[in-house]
DNA sequence: CGTATATCAGAAAGACTGAGATAC
DNA sequence: CGTATCTCAGTCATTCTGATATAC
């Protein structure tokens, strides 16, 4: 009847704000065409310098040949491009398009306005917290 | 060259989070022969009560038909069995089965010393807080 | 030669929609 | 009849592993 006095269950909890955050979130980005790993990779290209796919994958935690799908649905959506790097043939740098910084400013402002939405009542202070402690979380090797 | 002055990109810090955490839950369970979400639906029924499959789908924040096909799985690794509701014939119920219970108590082990190693350094008030504010931001509408 | 980078091939779990079956 | 519960069918994006091609 009475549940297990648990250790407290911080992965649980996590999963279910991020689960429910990003179902909102989700919608709010998929209904101007994008889905919101797409967002990320056209807010790091959006100074419309390449980068290789490699760095990508890695600042957003993801293994590479997953990110090379990535780029390919991008690719096929003309939101980035992919450039040999000239001074190493082994990279492919990947490059932001017109039409990609259009949709990237669209998406931007719609997620700036999520994010202020979704901070609603927190101070200021408990949201500088919060942040500390999701990125403490997110550098623990483990 | 710099980066757009952004809003407090909060749904990027807790997708980020969420993502390096579970990438090693995911190990830590794998290991012991289940998905963490697996795990999710052994919890909920370790007190060997017979749940329906919506209320399990609302509690873990996911849409029916992807509840079917977990507990498809499931039920042919022999973790848990579904009877049919005797007071309402629509339901479903699901129950733990001995194998299931054998298997929770493992990955619970499992999961409780996760979750010590993951709270790590931060102070029991740290921790209070941050379960607070990730319960807030799982509850908002939006 | 060994390492690094990206891609390919394939498998699996997950998520979503829309439609259907059954029971209230 | 309308609603609720679950399942089915099908599609798609995501993730992982392991292998391959190419370049350093």
């Amino acid at each position: 009847m009475s549940r297990r006095p648990k250790t407290f269950d911080l992965t649980f909890l996590l999963e279910q704000a991020q689960r429910r955050v990003s179902r909102n979130f989700d919608l709010a980005l998929r209904e101007l065409g994008a889905s919101p790993e797409q967002w990320r990779v056209l807010d790091r290209l959006s100074d419309e310098e390449g980068r290789p796919i490699g760095e990508l994958a890695a600042e957003l935690c993801m293994n590479p040949p997953t990110m090379t799908k990535l780029i390919d649905r991008m690719v096929a959506a003309n939101l980035v491009m992919r450039i040999a790097d000239e001074s190493d043939s082994r990279r492919v740098l990947v490059f932001i398009t017109d039409i990609g910084i259009e949709l990237w400013a669209k998406l931007t402002r719609r997620a700036d306005s999520f994010n202020e939405q979704l901070a609603g009542t927190l101070s200021a202070k408990q949201i500088q917290h919060l942040g500390e402690m999701l990125g403490y979380l997110a550098d623990r090797p483990s």
